[in-house]
DNA sequence: ACTGAGACTTGGAAAAATGTTA
DNA sequence: TAACATTTTTCCAAGTCTCAGT
């Protein structure tokens, strides 16, 4: 495929759509609910449960101490989901190791847990081999039985996978209850390996409307509660057992829900950026404020605005991995350089932020920052908090006092969003090809990355696809120097012939070798491309950072329409054109603004964008209207709201 | 003012789907 | 068409922030 921006995947069904968005009586006005209240009607047939465990046949053997052994019904499910996991890194860490030992005794029978003492002494591996074979079978069966599962999932979809709020089919993003397993904690988790439980019913609460047809619990079950809150948007909720903590099940992204609450996000964004001129005034002020904990607040506010550092809530002591944030930054984290490689003021950031990815940074700072740090950092372990008279509540306290709605990780929203901005119209280049064109967006992208601190682990085989698109170049360009001479002597033997059959040759020659150079240039462009992500995750911030309007201004903005992917060319090709139509000149009462976004995303449409779930929730915070289904989704609901493919794991 | 439960967003890994190649 | 590569989607953990209760 040719693309990944995001919000502009292809698809070919899309005309029908883009009548029907341009349409004017089909865009619906809602009341706008007061106070907290975030639906009327909702109507929903309860979570899917997970499958039943499925008891092991006798030719599948756990061994303990050399010795076959046959489990009971309990101890044998949590033993499959150690034996599941045996090629996992996971099941070698000690920790892992230990957790899940002793849950695993927890639900044994006694005569079990009298033999089983020692779990150095088990052996999962016949239960692994059994369940790589069955993935194998899974993945070899013919392709008339695949579809045949296929549809059955899609028919349970259909059944628990959407809800009815207010009037409109929605579709719900996780219906099914998570199936029991072994905790994943990331990074050093205390909790790693503890036995995630089967839920039930009666752990279960629902909560709908009190009109709607309340879900049936499964039979001889019963739920938990059933509740009426319409000043909460989940539909179901139960507590976990491993942390205690909440787990709902809530709408999709293409929902009016969360696609209002995601639109608010950027409104917000947008409007720290009329005012986050005086904010960085008043903190750079602070700096020397001769109370502390202003001080520390401005300290803070500099770095979360200048790193796009997270706000650092205080978290439970050995409960989780140690991760920090801004707030919660230690001694040990900081590094202060007088002097580093010739620069003054140099501090040095190194910490595992969530999710326990390293932050590793040296930034210049102002001197008076510099001198600050010193100061909070003067006598302490490293062991001590950074900012002492500082955390998140007063922090967000205090930003609220500056505008309404502020709150630290608006910080990162408006940052990213900005920058994708500023990235854009530095990097484009009006005369580029289109692959150059979508480096230069990948690129853009990608600086909002690197600042969010955005990274994954290269993939397993990325040197290996790397060779291989260099090998590619390589041959490209040998056929390139083939091409060429071939036109070499097509030139002199229509210098002697000079016939018309022979300037033809020439003629189609030329044409090959321009061909091939394009080619050339595309994929070299793809492996710089590839190769500057190796380690970066662009997802996150395409996902929840950047706002889609800029991508569509941009897109607007004059580009080149040719193979699969689609530009407009025309309209303005001066460079002026970001300027116009940018994210931070337009606000949403601007209806000069509005109709240009508009046209902007019919134009995408046109043009045979894929209509994804996140582009619903666009459409919705921009139009108030909904696309039309496409041929490509299956499971199209009667609203014809897009539901996207299978997928995913 | 403080605290922790609760609700909702953000995050990378992994699985499944899809595309490409031998 | 099988094997491999890449993209898309799911999964569920881990954050942020609010709000109710004290």
């Amino acid at each position: 495929n040719t693309t990944h921006l995001w919000c502009l995947r292809a698809l070919k069904y899309s005309v029908p759509i883009l009548q029907r968005a341009r349409g004017a009586g089909e865009r619906w006005e809602e009341e706008h609910y007061e106070d907290g209240v975030k639906w009327r009607f909702l109507e929903h047939k309860g979570p899917l449960f997970a499958p039943e465990y499925e008891p092991l046949t006798d030719n599948v053997r756990f061994h303990y101490n050399g010795q076959p052994m046959k489990l009971s019904a309990n101890a044998e499910e949590v033993a499959t989901f150690f034996g599941k996991m045996l090629d996992h890194e996971y099941t070698t860490n000690a920790i892992f190791r230990a957790n899940f030992f002793t849950d695993w005794r927890e639900v044994m029978t006694s005569a079990e847990r009298k033999l089983i003492t020692n779990l150095n002494k088990c052996d999962f591996q016949e239960i692994h081999t059994y369940f790589t074979e069955k993935t194998e079978a899974k993945r070899v069966q013919s392709k008339e039985v695949k579809q045949d599962l296929k549809m059955e999932q899609e028919a349970i979809a259909q059944e628990y996978g959407y809800c009815t709020m207010d009037g409109h089919r929605e579709r719900i993003a996780n219906y099914k209850i998570e199936p029991p397993g072994l905790f994943r904690g990331r990074g050093s988790h205390p909790k790693m390996g503890k036995l995630k439980n089967r839920i039930q019913p009666e752990d279960v609460i629902i909560n709908c409307s009190r009109d709607s047809k309340i879900p049936v619990p499964p039979t001889g079950h019963n739920w938990k509660e059933v509740r009426f809150d319409n000043k909460v948007t989940w539909l179901a909720s139960w507590t976990e057992n491993v942390q205690g903590a909440m787990k709902y099940i809530m709408l999709n992204p293409s929902s009016k829900l969360k696609g209002e609450k995601d639109w608010q996000k950027f409104e917000i964004a947008r409007r720290l950026k009329g005012c986050v001129d005086d904010i960085r005034a008043k903190y750079s002020a602070d700096l020397k404020s001769r109370e502390m904990k202003s001080r520390q607040r401005a300290v803070a506010l500099y770095f979360i605005d200048k790193l796009a550092l997270r706000a650092g809530n205080e978290k439970e002591e050995g409960e989780t991995a140690d991760t920090v944030g801004c707030c919660s930054l230690r001694v040990e984290h900081i590094k202060l350089h007088n002097k580093l490689n010739g620069q003054a003021c140099v501090v040095e950031f190194d910490f595992l932020g969530k999710d326990s990815i390293r932050y590793y940074n040296k930034v210049l700072v102002k001197k008076q920052v510099f001198k600050n740090l010193k100061h909070f950092m003067q006598n302490k372990d490293p062991s001590d908090d950074v900012f002492d008279r500082l955390n998140t509540h007063n922090l967000n306290k205090h930003l609220q006092e500056l505008m309404e709605g502020l709150t630290a990780k608006v910080f990162r929203t408006y940052n990213a969003s900005i920058t994708l901005q500023h990235q854009l119209e530095q990097l484009t280049d009006s005369e580029g090809s289109e692959a150059e064109k979508l480096l230069s967006y990948n690129r853009a992208n990608r600086a909002v990355a690197v600042l969010c601190n955005h990274q994954r682990t290269a993939p397993k085989s990325f040197d290996q696809s790397m060779k291989k698109i260099q090998a590619k170049i390589e041959a490209k360009k040998e056929q390139i120097d083939l091409t060429k001479s071939e036109l070499k002597s097509a030139k002199m033997y229509h210098k002697v012939k000079k016939d018309k059959k022979s300037k033809l040759v020439v003629e189609k020659k030329k044409k090959m070798v321009q061909k091939l150079e394009e080619q050339l240039t595309k994929l070299e462009v793809q492996a710089t491309d590839r190769e500057e992500n190796k380690q970066i995750a662009l997802g996150t911030s395409k996902l929840n950072y950047l706002d889609p309007r800029i991508t569509v201004a941009w897109s607007v903005g004059g580009w080149v329409r040719s193979g699969e992917i689609k530009w407009r060319v025309g309209g303005s090709e001066s460079k002026g054109m970001l300027e116009s139509s940018s994210w931070e000149a337009s606000t949403s009462t601007d209806t000069m603004g509005r109709q240009r976004e508009r046209d902007a995303l019919s134009e995408m449409l046109s043009f045979g964008w894929d209509v994804t779930p996140r582009l619903c929730g666009l459409f919705w915070r921009q139009f108030h209207c909904r696309p039309l289904p496409t041929k490509k989704y299956t499971g199209v609901d009667p609203e014809g709201v897009v539901v996207g493919g299978g997928g995913g794991g």
